[in-house]
DNA sequence: GTCTATATGAAGATAGAC
DNA sequence: GTCTATCTTCATATAGAC
């Protein structure tokens, strides 16, 4: 929990110098590069979307590359802020496991998180640092909350793992989650699923994990 | 087998009129929007890549648009061909399986298969039907592949579905074996998965399989 | 059908006044 | 810092000759 806290500060510390003008650009930036893109994006656009003119969105960021990646950073240190609640309970093994595949869905499956993913799976050759900054916020921190709460779980004989690591098991959970439900609403952008369809996938995946590791 | 053969007679009799210079012209679109997406790619490239003018472009496709979706569509044609050769083999399941899981993530982590996916996520907004192509051609046809092999299996009772579908069941597997190299891959351009580590990803999701459900 | 040359429009970035 | 007006570049698409 503590090291939870040490993640928000630094996400907070990040940008203390930023004026409210300047807030106020990055805010109307990360609407319009979320819904078109970088290359569909245009200055003006996000201009207009702030209310300021032309020569105030460039007073404040170099050029339209280096907003993109303050969008983006700004995006990833947020989204999966509400995995970190989630907290091992003894004998719920199963519960737990639900509540981290509807929560982490919920996130990924969200507008602004499938949009995160487009923009960043899109542009990522010109920005190969938003790749690192993405997987690492996103799979990879999810996979590393389902890895200590598989290993506790180990440790109360609630999980078996057969020889594989507590790490393993934590990466093929969290993309069983996570690659039918995504794949499909990447491709497929309006039509997401329903609550339904998601709590049935969810039920899948944890049930077909714990027949495995049980 | 007949079906598989039909699908070719299919993809090859979709565009049989194609003159040479549209062919090469076609090709060279396919190298410069895999290389560089919709956007980044220009009609340029395209022109300087084929060796033609950029009239002869015109002539042959009404514009960037159509090139666009007639490249993706090739691509999705032809890219899971080397899938439809797996066949069932009575006591061999985990070796059917793995091969599965090898020869889907060869197609997936190939550089074709990844850049595909990645123009069509990215472009998908703008081209919706080419989601529904790549998602039917990609993910559903391994599903589709799967399901027969595991309804055999369950004929052969070696695989107990425990209450589930046969397609459910294959959804599961293609989504795990799928998942996580290929969200790495389109986050990591530059950093594409050994062969080792396909190899152990395809152990890791078969044996978790088989051990839900046999 | 194919080429060269060009029209047209859009978008990133800047100059100069306040 | 902020604005209006403009510069410059570049990409799609077309016109007209062969």
């Amino acid at each position: 929990m503590g090291k939870i806290i040490l993640t928000q500060n630094d996400a907070s510390k990040r940008t203390p110098e930023l004026s409210p003008k300047a807030r106020t650009v990055l805010n109307a930036a990360k609407k319009v590069f979320l819904a078109h893109g970088f290359s569909g994006a245009t200055t003006d656009m996000i201009q207009r979307e702030a209310g300021v003119s032309k020569s105030t969105v460039y007073a404040h960021f170099a050029n339209k590359e280096t907003l993109f990646s303050a969008v983006v950073e700004a995006e990833c240190a947020s989204s999966s802020h509400s995995l970190s609640s989630i907290q091992f309970m003894p004998g719920q093994i199963r519960k737990v496991l639900l509540e981290v595949a509807h929560t982490y869905l919920d996130i990924v499956l969200a507008p602004s998180g499938s949009a995160l993913a487009r923009i960043v799976i899109a542009e990522v050759e010109r920005f190969p640092q938003l790749g690192d900054t993405f997987y690492a916020a996103g799979p990879q921190g999810c996979i590393d909350l389902v890895a200590q709460l598989i290993e506790l779980a180990i440790e109360h004989k609630e999980i078996d793992a057969k020889g594989r690591t507590a790490e393993e098991l934590a990466r093929l959970f969290v993309a069983s989650t996570r690659s039918e439900p995504q794949i499909y609403l990447l491709t497929h952008p309006n039509d997401p699923p329903s609550t339904k369809r998601k709590q049935h996938w969810s039920e899948l995946v944890v049930d077909s994990f714990l027949m495995a590791y049980t």
